[in-house]
DNA sequence: GCCGGTTGTGCGCACGTGTTCACATAAAAG
DNA sequence: CTTTTATGTGAACACGTGCGCACAACCGGC
């Protein structure tokens, strides 16, 4: 055998892991006995699970949980479509959710970075056979779900409403909030009323819209201003100096908060206008940064704990019920009252 | 067969994936042909490989990456200890390491949340055969880790410097950093030197002290304050407006950005300090928000990409060649000087 | 002393894949 | 026409595990 030149695969392959063949063979036992010393409800004789698991640990083995998930049980594996990390709110909802996952036995694999690479990433993560797959945001083009739909892979949408077979969805309700959120700085006296919204190629950012237009409508108002950025922090800012400069609006509702912080610094930047007495600003979503003194930002808490709870919730009823018939959850954001209106 | 009565495993079952014996069955060829189908490397008549993939295609098949994995090779999987993601630098952290990580085809387990659930997580992920853990931040018990040496598993430290086989490690220069700041802050002429520390059993927040305290002693001074908060905002505030009230420092170096921007809201607040008139803030890590103009925070970058790009070199070296020598890389940061000092 | 029941254990199959080995076929060379 | 070579292909094995099945050992009761 040619083992005295360097294989080039040999680089391909990882270290072998202790098995249970040789955990039975030091302990004297039978490799099935190994196997029965790791399940809680198998029989076994007290007194020799414990040589097993001792011997175990000395080898440092513990069953190969993909080997064990091979035979058709679950994998505990969880694809995260993420979103962008970058965005407070994204990072702030990853956060919470690797959380409670891991609090519950799952493990997330996450995918995020660019749309483009997130695509092909979506595809290739399908060779595994993950238990479910959960979508954060918005833009990424519906067509690879079937993918994951044809592998009998369940998935769940957060911030999008989605009807297929073996799909569930929790949004908030964004038209409502986008409603109050306008009401609100009509009942203050606002007339002239701007608004910042997001990529429009988003679901939610039509949605929010659809709310400020039908709010005013109702009050007999039309919108003053609008503009689209990208949901950052700079965007928003550029956006509102535009605004602010070129038009003569007293109130600014934002579709996410980091866009109204960054109307915020636009109108102090600007300094002919004074928030909260002559310009009012509305964000959503309530990021921690929002309640800061600094900022001390009026919006529309889009609840990350209680969301991720119900995606939690629809995950352990899918996979009870694989067949079960599609379930959507709406959140309804709650205003929260701070000193920018 | 008792199959009339409602089965409870069922319920642990996913669904079965198409096989590859089924694609093999319909399109007429062997099982073996539509393992070569997929192989780039194996010889195979080019148009039975086009009508294999397309037969795969229609029946929705892809290879099961985890039955591939069993016969010895990588699974692509890498567990990442992700620290809090609720930290500004932590989560940018991860958004970049995950980007980078999918970029090269690796799937990130993420795991996150308070540490106690983060340390028993640890272990139940060890069942996964992974090709590499990365382990961000400094407070969990580092015994979990010999784990992962017993499973032949390498480790990639980053925030902190480990010594043991298996193991490489990426970090800042912290003491370095420190010292750089102590003396911006000595040069501009601050005398009375206050710091405001992270939690004192993380191994960087240790370093950051030394260097403050070496470079002070350099130039003839001793620490005129020190404070230990949690490094965040609200933590950093709390302290600042204590150490700014109690005594009558004229410069805070803070550990990290969070803590500085809330010593900047602190002496806002407090109103008798003008900063950098009166009193100059440097932070620690360069975040998103520090270039803001609102804040335009003088600090050290910590410099996320170039870290990430490192671990991932570490990576690939050590996949390479698992018997390689420990690597430590040491990443010097860089005084961005804005408006605070 | 026999028998039914309880408790404990080993054998062997199945899961889905990549790869080696030997073999078949066809083309090229003698 | 025969022999060598190149090209394809299927059978069979290995990977590590959980579980069904059959069997062994033991205990108590008649």
């Amino acid at each position: 055998m040619p083992e005295d030149r360097p294989n080039p695969i040999a680089a391909q392959k990882r270290p072998r892991r202790v098995t249970a063949i040789e955990v039975a063979r030091k302990a004297g036992v039978s490799r099935a006995a190994v196997s029965r010393a790791f399940s809680e409800t198998a029989y076994l004789d007290a007194g020799k699970r414990e040589l097993i698991l001792q011997t175990a640990a000395e080898l440092g083995y513990r069953p190969n949980a993909l080997a064990a998930s091979l035979q058709g049980n679950r994998t505990g594996l969880v694809a995260v479509i993420a979103g962008d990390l970058a965005r407070q709110y994204d990072s702030a909802f990853v956060g919470e959710l690797v959380s409670q996952l891991n609090a519950a036995g799952k493990w997330p694999i996450i995918l995020g970075g660019p749309d483009t690479l997130t695509e092909q990433s979506v595809r290739q993560v399908l060779s595994y056979p993950l238990d479910a797959m959960i979508v954060r945001g918005g833009s990424l083009n519906a067509a690879i779900f079937d993918d994951a739909a044809q592998l009998s892979i369940p998935v769940i949408f957060s911030g999008r409403v989605v009807e297929a077979p073996l799909v569930d969805s929790v949004c908030c309700r964004n038209e409502a909030g986008a409603r109050l959120a306008v009401e609100t700085l009509i009942s203050k006296g606002r007339r002239k009323i701007g608004y910042i919204g997001g990529p429009s190629d988003w679901s939610s950012e039509n949605e929010r819209l659809a709310g400020v237009i039908s709010a005013l409508q109702d009050a007999g108002l039309a919108l003053s201003a609008k503009a689209n950025a990208d949901y950052s922090l700079n965007g928003g800012r550029d956006a509102a100096r535009a605004l602010l400069s070129d038009t003569n609006v007293d109130a600014l509702f934002c579709a996410n908060d980091a866009m109204a912080l960054g109307a915020l610094s636009a109108a102090k930047a600007i300094g002919q206008h004074h928030v909260p007495n002559t310009l009012s600003i509305i964000g959503f979503d309530d990021v921690p940064l929002a309640g800061l003194p600094e900022f001390d930002l009026t919006t529309l808490r889009n609840p990350v704990k209680r969301t991720v709870a119900q995606i939690l919730r629809l995950l352990d009823a899918r996979l009870a019920d694989p067949t079960r018939k599609s379930e959507v959850v709406m959140i309804s954001p709650e205003l929260i009252e701070r000193g920018t209106h």
